[in-house]
DNA sequence: GCGCGACACGTTATACAATAACACAGGTGC
DNA sequence: GCACCTGTGTTATTGTATAACGTGTCGCGC
C-alpha cells in the first residue's frame, strides 16, 4: 500500500529518496537534521501509513534513542513544521510526506480497513469552503482535510 | 459569535430550538433522547463553541448525571452518530449541529483566537479530492474539512 | 408472571496523546 | 571566559478516549 495511491512500489527507494530530500531541504534551510529526527523520519518512511507517537517513541525507546514523550514530540513537530510530515487529525497520528519540499496544503484518504493513508494535492481555500470564508470575512490560514473510507485493496474484504 | 457565521443572534431561542428539532428528529427515528442526552445536548447549544468531552463530563458530574467518562463519550457519540453534534477533530472537541436534521457532510471554520466555530455545507466529497479518490478506486465514506484562521471579529486583534 | 434480549447507564481501570518545567550539553560569536 | 541559542534528557502532570464488566429497565413472546 502507496501513501501515494494505495500501489505497490519498491519501498527501499521510497526511505531512501526521502531521506535523502530531506537531508538537501535542511541544507538549503540551514536547518539541523539530527539523528533523532532523521530516525522518526525513517520510521514514518518505513510504516508507511499513520503511526502514533508512542509506537514512534517505543521504538526510539528500543533503539535508546531516547525515552520519554518529549523526545518523540519535539521531533514529529520539527517534521511537521517544516512540511516534512504530516499529523492526520483523524486518527491523531503522523505520515511523512509524500512530497516533501514542495509548499502545499495536503489532503488526505484513509482507509478505515488497513489504515493506509493516500496524500493528494488541494487547492489551498478551496471551492465552497474559500467561498464561504470570504463572505463571512473570514481569513483562512490552513485547511485539514481528511477523507475516510475504503482504499481499492480493502475493497470487499469482511468488515 | 454565531455557529453559522460568526454574527450576534437570539441565543435562547436557537437553544430551544436546536432541542426541539432533536426531540422531533428522534422520534420520527425512533430514538431515545434521554436526560443526559439531552442536558449533552443543550451543553453543546448553551456554550455555542467548541467544548471538550471533560468539560461536558464537569458539568454532568456538578449535577449529579454521571461523574465518568463513559457518561459523556456515550451521550457525545449518540448525538455525533445520528446528525446532531460533530466532532471537531482539530480541537478534539465537540459542536452541536447547526442544521440538525439534515443530511449534511459539515465544514467548518475555526478562529484560532476566539474558539469559535462556524458550520458551513460542503459538496458531498467534493471537488479535487473526490476527483483523486475516484481516480484510485477509494470509497469515500466520511470527509472531514476544518479551516483555521481568525474570524472578522477577531480580525487586527492582538495576537 | 416469567424468561429473554435490547438498550442505556454506572463504575473501575487503563491506554493513548500532549505539554509544562527545568537541567544539561554542545556550538557560535564576542 | 561568557552570553546565547538550539537540541536533548528527565520528571511530572494534564487531557483525551476506550475496554470491560455489572446493573437496571423496558417491551415482547410464551
Amino acid at each position: 500500500m502507496d501513501s501515494l495511491g494505495f500501489k505497490h512500489h519498491d519501498h527501499s527507494t521510497c526511505i531512501s529518496g526521502g531521506v535523502a530530500a530531506v537531508i538537501q531541504s535542511c541544507k538549503e534551510a540551514g536547518l539541523q537534521f539530527t539523528p533523532v529526527r532523521k530516525r522518526v523520519l525513517e520510521l514514518l518512511l518505513e510504516r508507511h501509513r499513520a503511526v502514533g507517537a508512542y509506537e514512534i517513541l517505543d521504538t526510539l525507546r528500543e533503539e535508546g534513542l531516547g525515552s520519554q514523550p518529549p523526545v518523540a514530540y519535539r521531533a514529529l513537530d520539527f517534521l511537521v513544521k517544516h512540511g516534512f510530515a504530516h499529523k492526520i487529525e483523524r486518527l491523531n497520528a503522523f505520515i511523512a510526506c509524500a512530497h516533501p519540499g514542495d509548499n502545499h496544503s495536503p489532503a488526505f484518504l484513509i482507509c478505515r480497513s488497513c489504515d493506509a493513508v493516500a496524500e493528494t494535492a488541494t487547492v489551498a481555500a478551496g471551492g465552497r469552503l474559500g467561498q464561504a470564508a470570504e463572505e463571512t470575512g473570514f481569513t483562512i490560514e490552513r485547511t485539514v482535510l481528511e477523507a475516510e473510507g475504503v482504499c481499492p485493496n480493502c475493497q470487499g474484504k469482511p468488515e
